[in-house]
RNA sequence: GGCCCCAUCGUCCAGUGGUUUAGGACAUCGGUCUUUCAAGCCGAAAACCCGGGUUCGAAUCCCGGUGGGGUCACCA
């Protein structure tokens, strides 16, 4: 029985790369029909909060990666939030010291720092030099009467060395003196990452540890570990890491690297899923946008490349603008809602009447845009009427002294129509460019511009239809109005 | 700096000794369609880091170099 687990520190929010190890391991557990354990890391002190737990499970989420056992839903083997599992390290610490494998350490921080510094002046690896290993019972006393706390650290063998057999890299090979005594429980009585990890990996059974490549030089500490506990490793397979544009590691600076960014610009789920998906992972042949459970089918960790790979936002958008065609119109109007309500453009509690003009919007301008955030100002001019003439368009399409009478004539057209659809619309003003003898173009450009402001959108009978034959008067007058102002010198309105 | 990982178009991935004039996708540039834009379709340009081996033959195997990344905390 396969089961895996992502252990996230709840220090901020999920980011892209905390999203593809959990989507990894959620695909891995799926596709074996496992278990995917939601784990949080919460053993720092200063810097976890439970904001950041909330939101990182919200983020997880709506990427549709469900948990089978985690904090909020329990399970077999919790608690799942390691500051609730403090009994379990100490127990485990215990049996460490009483076989020796681990010992006390009274150096302070600002001691190990000092000999850091000095080791590092020196040209030396700023190792633990063991000091406290063999420590007699007085010079114990003595610290402790001055108010030392001590740390536990584990006792690394002096020589030999450990392999990593990993799933993806094959195996690696560690020596012994590279590691040092590293410490497993700070003075504040609470794990640290390697031990809380270890101990919690074999209680709750996890039979793959799939996690990023960051941790490949933690994993000899913790196979050393799982032999001094006497328990079995799990598998391991350290995936690449996901690289910000420039090579470096991703951080803040780097543009929206959350999930949580990713949502609020209006990417969808599943493109992000997808997207994610296929950064170090070849699904088996050329084919990219794939279901959910096209994935889940195809998932395997010998897929997996090795290489670092480097995100890119621009295939990121082309795929979700993709997702944004295929999916249901009506799919697209629910997660489209909620941006045109923050923008203003639909009240909170939508009305029916609303949410039908929504989807008859949305129906050609999402195939004209590729994420929700740029949908909504690709229709806003249909949900308002003060929008400003684009400058670009006016030089363009405004220039030329008859156009006033031209869109007066467009109007006129209009005006006699009983019913306002796009084909009568579009009867209408070819009728209209027939009788003036003049192309299409000639008039519907300006009106284009006249109705929304823009030079590119729909088809323009498709937009009039749609805005209706009393905006699209008005919108006309404003416009023969504002160029017989003469304001067409001036350049925008 | 020590240790570890990695190395194919600008980017993400194929390619596991001959089937390769190195394939696909994004981006770029042309063309096509068209009332604009987008989408679609057609096409172009674009890469095996370098040097040694091994082999009849190397993008593919080995060694070295170089480059990139990770890691060296009482963070995870």
């Amino acid at each position: 029985m396969v089961r895996v687990r992502f252990a996230p520190s709840p220090t901020g929010s999920l980011h892209i790369g905390g999203a593809r190890t959990a989507l990894f391991n959620w695909l891995f557990a799926r596709h074996h029909g496992g278990t995917f354990v939601l784990r949080l890391e919460d053993t720092d002190l200063e810097r976890s909060a439970r904001a950041w737990e909330d939101q990182i499970m919200e983020s997880l989420r709506w990427l549709g990666l469900e948990w089978d056992e985690g904090p909020d839903r329990g399970g077999p083997v919790g608690p799942y939030r390691q500051s609730e599992r403090l009994e379990i390290y100490r127990a485990e610490v215990e049996k460490l010291l009483g076989k020796g494998a681990a010992y006390h350490c009274y150096c302070t921080p600002e001691e190990l720092e000092a000999r850091r510094e000095e080791a590092r002046r020196a040209g030396r690896a700023p190792r633990y030099d063991g000091r406290c290993r063999d420590l007699d019972p007085r010079q114990v006393e003595e610290f402790k009467a001055a108010g030392r706390r001590p740390v536990v650290r584990v006792r690394v063998p002096e020589g030999g060395a450990t392999v990593v057999r990993d799933l993806i890299r094959g195996e690696v090979l560690f020596e012994h003196e590279v590691l040092d005594d590293f410490i497993i429980m700070k003075s504040n009585g609470l794990p640290t990452y390697n031990f809380a990890c270890v101990v919690d990996d074999h209680h709750m059974r996890i039979t793959h540890v799939i996690r990023a490549e960051e941790h490949l030089s933690n994993t000899p500490r913790q196979i050393l570990l799982y032999q001094f506990l006497g328990y079995s490793p799990p598998l391991f397979a350290h995936v690449p890491m996901i690289l910000a544009p420039d090579r470096s590691k991703l951080r803040k600076r780097h543009g929206a690297t959350s999930v949580e960014e990713f949502r609020e610009l209006g990417y969808l789920p599943e493109a992000l899923v997808n997207y994610l998906a296929l950064l170090g992972w070849y699904p088996g042949d050329e084919e990219e946008i794939l279901s959910r459970e096209e994935m889940v089918r195809r998932f395997s960790l010998e897929a997996v490349a090795k290489t670092p790979a480097v995100y890119d936002v621009g295939k990121l958008t082309w795929m979700n603008g993709q997702y944004l065609r295929r999916l249901p119109l009506e799919e697209v109007v629910e997660r489209a809602l909620p941006f045109f309500q923050a923008a203003g453009l639909l009240r909170a509690p939508a009305a029916p009447e609303e949410v039908g003009y929504l989807k008859a919007v949305l129906a050609p301008v999402r195939e004209r845009v590729r994420t929700l955030g740029e949908a909504v100002e690709a229709a806003r001019y249909f949900f308002r009427d003060d929008f400003q003439y684009e400058e670009q368009g006016v030089k363009k399409y405004f220039r030329d002294p008859g156009v006033a009478d031209l869109l007066a004539r467009g109007r006129e057209a209009l005006a006699g129509l009983d019913t306002f659809g796009a084909e009568e619309v579009e009867r209408a003003y070819r009728d209209l460019m027939a009788q003036l003898g003049i192309p299409g173009k000639a008039l519907i450009h300006p009106t284009r511009l006249a109705l929304s402001g823009r030079t590119v959108g729909p088809g323009l009978f498709e937009l009039m239809a749609l805005l209706g034959k009393d905006r699209c008067l008005a919108r006309l007058d404003r416009a023969v109005a504002w160029l017989r102002s003469g304001r067409s010198v001036s350049g925008s309105g």
